[in-house]
DNA sequence: ATAGGGCTACAG
DNA sequence: CTGTAGCCCTAT
């Protein structure tokens, strides 16, 4: 039980005050296969962390290796989306070495000598999904800047960063949408089925994904209230779409609710029903919780009320119904009321008529060495001139997208 | 993100 | 002057 909580606060994108590690390391006798996934999650909620303290370093790389071993005793397939942000991750680590202008200085070769030659060598020595072509031309590139000051200087000049904070940011959102909801929730839903054929619409809402715990809970609140009513029908259906998302963890539960399931009868036990009940006060206490010590954090009044009430200065007619809704549906969720926007007195178009255009780029010839860049390119990715561009990012550093396919285009005829 | 029209600097 | 490579803007 202690685990769904934690896994269930993990989970949480507004708690990121957990340090998985420690936490890994408390519930260490736990060691099933089941608590792959837990583990996965507590990895995850790391890197998020990590990557909401803005930090892109070696400790994010051991984070993705770490993940990467997790999913294969998942027997997951590693994806490209990892792949990928490991690799512009080690670039970037990379990158924080060169800050010098030359690479003489030390910290570069060091740099190149850990992760390259050690962390990513033993990549390949157990050969690692890790290592993909991306990664392997970053390796030739990047060994080519130690001896060339040019591509050293371009690369240096390259915005590395971003495209590792993207390609993570990628990574997590499909990471934690494979994960589904949490085991408390998919618990608590799959009782609840069980007490009732839920309306045929919330086949789609079967499973919320990652995050949004408040939503998940409102909804099951929504689902005891609503369903009380009865309806018999297609309980078994539903329950099995319950079963592939959550992760089930008590075996005792689980032959429970085969049981049931081979008897094809959807009664309702009183016992499960206040089960369901107790789960879902629970859920809602703990929810109460965090949310009273989130907006604690963040700003002791109410924020939302103080920015509706600050009124534009020629005010006039407009809002009354930010009241009325207020009173009619109060025992509804509270949902902030914005302002409704103050009118601008100048068209946005003619402001961006006004503005200085910006100086255009420096006329620069294409150099036979970018074009066989280009035509590689082209060859192997089509045209997806973006994709052209981060396969070589090196010699084509100095040409945007658009400018890739311009070329393109002068090269061929403009048809 | 990409395609396509249009503009501008430059070579001849 | 004209043609064109490179660059910019905008619609989709």
């Amino acid at each position: 039980m202690e685990k769904w909580v934690a896994e269930f606060f993990l989970r949480r994108q507004q708690n990121p005050r957990v340090y998985a590690p420690s936490l890994l390391s408390a519930l260490k006798p736990v060691d099933s296969d089941d608590c792959v996934k837990f583990k996965i999650t507590a990895v995850l909620r790391d890197i998020s962390n990590s990557l909401n303290r803005g930090t892109v370093d070696e400790g994010m790389l051991d984070l993705l290796e770490l993940l990467e071993k997790l999913l294969l005793q998942e027997h997951s397939v590693i994806m490209e989306s990892l792949r990928s942000a490991y690799c512009w991750t080690a670039a970037e680590c990379s990158l924080r070495f060169m800050w010098p202008m030359t690479a003489s200085d030390g910290f570069f070769g060091d740099a190149l000598e850990r992760i390259w030659k050690k962390r990513i060598g033993m990549l390949k020595e157990r050969e690692s999904d890790l290592v993909s072509r991306e990664l392997l031309k970053w390796e030739s590139d990047l060994n080519k800047a130690f001896e060339e000051p040019e591509i050293y200087k371009k690369i240096r000049e390259t915005n590395i960063r971003y495209n590792a904070i993207s390609r993570l940011t990628q990574l997590l959102k499909e990471q934690w949408a494979l994960l589904g909801c949490s085991s408390l929730e998919s618990e608590a839903r799959k009782r609840l089925l069980k007490c009732k054929d839920p309306p045929s619409a919330s086949r789609q809402r079967g499973c919320y994904h990652f995050g949004r715990a408040g939503d998940t809970i409102d909804n099951t609140n929504e689902e005891l209230e609503t369903g009380r009513e009865a309806r018999n029908g297609s309980y078994r259906e539903n329950a099995n779409d319950v079963e592939e998302v959550g992760w089930v963890e008590n075996p005792d539960r689980v032959d429970k609710v085969t049981d049931q399931e081979h008897e094809h009868e959807p009664s309702v036990s009183k016992g499960d029903v206040t089960v369901a009940r107790e789960l879902k006060d629970v859920l809602l206490e703990i929810q109460r919780l965090t949310d009273l010590s989130t907006m604690q954090e963040k700003e002791p009044g109410n924020a939302m009320d103080q920015s509706a009430n600050v009124t534009p200065q020629h005010d006039g007619e407009n809002r009354t119904e930010a009241e009325d809704s207020e009173g009619t549906s109060s025992s509804r969720r509270v949902r902030p009321h914005l302002p409704t926007p103050e009118p601008l007195n100048v068209s946005p178009l003619k402001k961006v008529r006004l503005e200085r255009p910006r100086p255009r780029r420096l006329m620069k010839f294409w150099t036979p060495e970018e074009v066989e860049a280009l035509r590689e390119g082209v060859k192997e990715y089509g045209k997806s001139w973006k994709d052209i561009k981060n396969s070589n990012p090196v010699v084509l550093a100095d040409r945007t997208e658009v400018d890739l396919k311009d070329k393109w285009r002068n090269l061929f005829g403009r048809q």
